[in-house]
DNA sequence: CCAAACAAATTTGTATACAGTACATAATTT
DNA sequence: AAATTATGTACTGTATACAAATTTGTTTGG
């Protein structure tokens, strides 16, 4: 029985779920003693719950004056894709090493999901299924660490997209994964390398840091 | 300022500092009345704290038992390693790309301070001063969130250095900054990745991962 | 009418109280 | 005597109570 965590969980679950899922703005303030008769626990659980959410930057809190759900700014979002690059540029590196026929299975079945995905009308669920891509190459390499770096480097890209979508993106990511996949089983390190770099690229090109932002901040909507 | 913070702050960095100088070592229970007692507060502040170190994955948390120096197996001390490989490789790729003179003196100044404390008879001061090294690298990329990662990272390198750390290690580190320096002033990427990644696996080729480590009291550990 | 100052209400920060669980020790059974 | 089951103690998990700070609303002086 996960007690110490499994009520605080479902809190932060929930709020990542509704923050991720864009029926909590940017801004937003979350109230300790709403969220806790919400939930029908104490403000403790809920307190932990925030912190936790704060410690993986989905949320920020101020002191004395409570949480909001976080707001990353342009520079910040352009930091979190460069620190993606870096890593996933690797992920490449080391996946095209010590490729396997079972390796490329997953993540051609991956590829399937995702285009099933794709023409759900759901925004949320697209990027949602579009970064489990990049999830799953973490999990080849078969590196916890790894994962559980990218997972939170995600989460922190769900936010980021929602926020600085365009209205109407032209997205090629499926194709650039399966492309990527082809360069994987062909061992061709360079291409895979550069592949996924341009990928990262066009996903961030995709973005509009200059428009104005659906936000309960007013100092960011006035800004 | 942080005030939601400060109070909690004070007792994660008095732990982290003495789990990082081996006055707790893995596998100590930190039971949370002893601490408060310590510390002069409720658990309430504790509980926090030993939240925050459970994220660092400094210690880890058993529901209903309670908080442990964490005590990183073999398997996750290489993860750790490995994704520092990765990481750093792609460091110095981007530092090579952009470096200038001043922030080729950053590093050299850096390697000035380790050479004074590579004389200190403080293991867990040295380490510490090695690992600054590298965050000094990231800083010079102007990315916080990749400064960020490798705190984390090299604070997780800190116990497992010290849990599994030779008696007699030969340490070619302080060499092998200086060369990397070298390396990057030339301009000279494939050499410079390729000594980042030579000295990251050095360092933990001079770690023996068959011994195994006791656990002990706290009471003492902090006074 | 506006602004500063003060007062009330709301909200966060911290401590404490209570409930539930795990562990150690003692008692009981075989 | 060994194994097993009771029992007590200590600790964690959660809720609540209280203190401090912030925000909001009102009043007062210019």
């Amino acid at each position: 029985m996960e007690s110490t965590t499994t009520n605080t969980n479902t809190i932060v679950e929930a709020l990542t779920k509704a923050i991720v899922e864009h029926r909590l703005h940017p801004g937003t303030k979350l109230a300790e003693q709403k969220l806790a008769d919400h939930f029908g626990v104490s403000r403790t659980l809920v307190r932990q719950a925030l912190f936790q959410l704060s410690q993986n930057r989905l949320i920020r809190l101020e002191p004395a004056r409570g949480a909001f759900v976080a707001a990353p700014s342009v520079a910040e979002a352009r930091q979190v894709f460069a620190v993606r690059r870096m890593l996933e540029a690797e992920m490449v590196r080391s996946l095209v090493r010590d490729i396997t026929p079972s390796k490329i299975k997953a993540l051609k079945e991956q590829a399937v999901v995702e285009k099933a995905a794709l023409k759900d009308k759901d925004l949320t669920n697209r990027t949602e299924v579009l970064g489990n891509f990049h999830i799953r190459m973490a999990e080849l390499l078969d590196n916890d660490v790894l994962v559980q770096m990218m997972v939170e480097l995600l989460s922190r890209c769900s936010l980021i997209t929602l926020m600085y979508q365009t209205d109407n993106p032209t997205d090629h990511t499926s194709n650039d994964h399966d492309e990527l996949i082809k360069a994987l089983a062909a061992k061709d390190e360079a291409l895979a390398v550069r592949l996924m770099d341009q990928h990262l690229h066009n996903v961030e090109a995709n973005l509009t840091f200059d428009r104005k932002i659906p936000s309960n901040d007013i100092a960011m909507a006035l800004a």
